[in-house]
DNA sequence: CTAGAACTTGAACACTGCTCGGGTTGAGCG
DNA sequence: CGCTCAACCCGAGCAGTGTTCAAGTTCTAG
């Protein structure tokens, strides 16, 4: 009947989940698993090395998904979403994952997935560095700005109110409509993966 | 003499940069300035409004330098990597864009300026609209791992003691240097750019 | 000179992560 | 059975956080 410690970051995640990041806190995670809070600390070091391991799990959740047999530059974006996939199925997901990713081994692993993929289709080494570099730091940075809600800072106001005097293509961006994030991210992808396969 | 608004955002960057993010608080900051903490909240509504305001002063930096004549996608690179270092200049500079930047007038001046670069090149509007966005995730992504100081978690041995077992690639990677990160940077960048001015 | 705005104080409130000495349980063993 | 040793937990507290607010002071414009 004791808690161990899987149940101890399955509870933190669940609660990241249902309330996001900010939330989670060691007594309102302590309550959940009805305790204290200084039980907590026999089962983790830190909170942050709880948040690690939130992280490391996402990030493993994108490897779950097997490559399919296509050309190099599909199985690259395919595994590019599936990590989007896994950030997105966690609040807070990117969050996470971008600031607490210490190299954890399923962090690693997906690196090496994504340079493995780039090698075998011809590119060299340093190359394949570089692009595993690049469409890691662009898939994160773009989910963490999907994920990012509006954290009542200086525009308070519903985002109805900005300013567009000056910058006349965010207006008319604006006016024709903002393309959806899924279309968004494809987009961006294929620009990345595209350009490594062509050398 | 008395202390005015900008003074404190003022003395708040030079703390972030001293000491960084986490070290910046309420009191430490109405010390800097000789006053005790409620002051502060006469001059800032939030801390998070402060933060924001930081974050939109970095991107102002990037806006800065002037664009050279050259192609678009000379342009683009240019700007991009303006960002960076503006980012770089300053300590978590990329922590603070990434998670404090609700759209800033130099947030939105730059997206214009991005989207414009592409579209004087005949870049229809949506595809624009795309790689502005590519191209910021890739940027703020791409330093905030960059910026990224151990934070003690999980692994908090120097790194040394990575498991690379069934990891050949990255193995191989570490046993042939690491790459420095500027040459990263412009390496993934050149994929985004080449990418959007060959359509 | 005076009214009001600009600015500051001091004391609190509710909350956070974290520590630690002292309990309790439970399984394995002689 | 009695014992030990580890796993596991409590209670209380520490130092620090962001934030509020009534009450004071200083400055400036009319």
């Amino acid at each position: 009947m004791a808690v161990r410690r899987p149940d101890v970051i399955d509870a933190a995640m669940t609660l990241v989940d249902e309330a996001g990041l900010d939330e989670l806190t060691t007594r309102r995670l302590a309550e959940r698993l009805g305790l204290r809070v200084g039980a907590i600390y026999w089962h983790v070091k830190n909170k942050d090395e709880l948040l690690a391991e939130l992280a490391d799990r996402i990030v493993g959740e994108a490897l779950t998904e097997p490559l399919p047999d296509m050309g190099a530059s599909d199985q690259l974006a395919v595994t590019a979403k599936a990590l989007r996939r896994a950030m997105l199925d966690h609040r807070d997901g990117a969050r996470l994952v971008a600031g607490y990713a210490v190299p954890g081994p399923n962090s690693l692993a997906l690196a090496d997935r994504l340079i493995g993929i780039a090698r075998t289709a011809g590119v060299p080494l340093p190359l394949a560095a570089h692009a595993c570099d690049a469409l890691l730091s662009y898939t994160t940075g773009f989910v963490l700005q999907e994920q990012q809600q509006p954290r009542g800072g200086a525009a308070s106001g519903r985002g109805q109110d900005l300013d567009l005097s000056g910058l006349p293509h965010l207006a008319e961006l604006l006016a024709a409509g903002i393309p959806d994030r899924e279309a968004a991210f494809g987009a961006g992808l294929q620009l990345i993966t595209a350009g490594v396969i062509a050398r």
